[in-house]
DNA sequence: AATTTTACTTAACGATCGTTCATTATTCGG
DNA sequence: CCGAATAATGAACGATCGTTAAGTAAAATT
């Protein structure tokens, strides 16, 4: 009833309880230990939401007790801070990127940014159900920096299609539009396997482009 | 510090708490309290998450106490369960209702699909969101009944679209697509006014459309 | 007018949660 | 070999939560 938690972790006990943690200390933690925790944080948090996890759920899902997370992160909202914040920036600096390598052309722009995104979403399906369903769970100040990351990805899809609609939208519907492409994009996560993951992210691409070409 | 609750509900102290409640009582008594509180509840879920909200906190909202709650409902998830299933038949039947008279003709019928869940979602933001972020805060027995509901609509699409694009889609490609389809009608709860209501759901008819018909 | 029903209140319960604390074991630089 | 640093433990805290219970007052029913 007390011990039945170190349940992750394959080989385990290389700190804390086992005789003695020898070979390959190296190898093993490739990543730091902080990021291996947070991975599995943000699983659980986009399965079961932020308020449905405990913190003893995080640390016996890592191999540890719930206390033992306070070594590596100030708190609970301090882990989904450190899981959104990143995301934003990735988005914007990879949106910002694309923009830039089509040399002003607002349609190799377009492709560039929903091929990005796709991907994006493809390769990180967790996170991005975190960002949509969990960002009211953060206290002011953090949320309103992600927000303001969001806002500005948001802003550059907004240039790009009024750029190439401009006579047909104003920046409002722009607004609309983009975050109906990423409704679209983003609905990935909810379908588990059966299309293969190159053949989702055509289909995805396609619609997407149709979507917004109009 | 112990009485500043009764903030909602206009004039209110019709029940309770008041001298008396004269005036009115079968127009007042429009909705049955019942589904007045289920509507506060679901606004509050949908925007702080289930387990974000107290049953104090929706108590409040209305007008009244957390436990005057269980004179309307058996708990905190049946409150939940009478948000989601009626939303989910709903959408049943009235794509079913759009398909059927459309009589045949594919194109028709997605054309129907697709004006109908535009309007149900522009009419119904909060309980959308509900129904995509806090399903799995359901215990099995619930849960089960609101899946089969959804994947019934959903294959109503699949069926549509694979008539209609038959030779270029199978049944699995064909549910990424109805997903996608849903992610961008369903997009519109996350932006508030600025363009208009008519406006916007013209903007997203047209979009799907695209997005569905390659 | 008496009685049942409905709607609500305050108080309290057991459980769970995020967090803190004191302690212990292991790793590593000098 | 020693001592600081790191990582984790079990116990305990105050707070909050969903829920139950007992009692009250107005409305509906008879």
């Amino acid at each position: 009833m007390t011990l039945e938690r170190q349940v992750a972790r394959p080989p385990a006990q290389s700190r804390g309880a086992g005789p003695a943690g020898q070979q390959a200390a190296q190898q093993v933690r490739r990543r730091s230990r902080r990021e291996e925790i947070l991975e599995i944080a943000v699983g659980l948090f986009a399965t079961r939401g932020y308020h449905g996890v405990s913190m003893d759920d995080i640390g016996a899902a890592a191999g540890v007790t719930g206390p033992a997370l306070y070594h590596h992160f100030a708190g609970k909202e301090a882990m989904l801070v450190a899981a959104l914040i990143p995301v934003s920036e990735q988005l914007l600096a990879g949106g910002q990127a694309r923009i830039a390598e089509s040399g002003g052309d607002p349609a190799a722009a377009l492709a560039a940014l929903v091929d990005f995104h796709v991907e994006f979403a493809l390769a990180n399906p967790a996170v991005i159900a975190l960002h949509l369903h969990e960002l009211d769970r953060l206290p002011e100040e953090p949320r309103r920096q992600i927000r303001r990351l969001q806002r500005l990805y948001v802003e550059e899809w907004v240039g790009t299609l009024t750029s190439l609609r401009g006579g047909e939208l104003n920046d409002g519907e722009a607004r609309v539009l983009a975050h109906a492409a990423f409704g679209l994009m983003n609905s990935t996560p909810f379908l588990g396997g059966e299309v293969d993951r190159v053949r989702r992210a055509e289909l995805l691409r396609a619609a997407t482009l149709s979507a917004l070409q109009g």
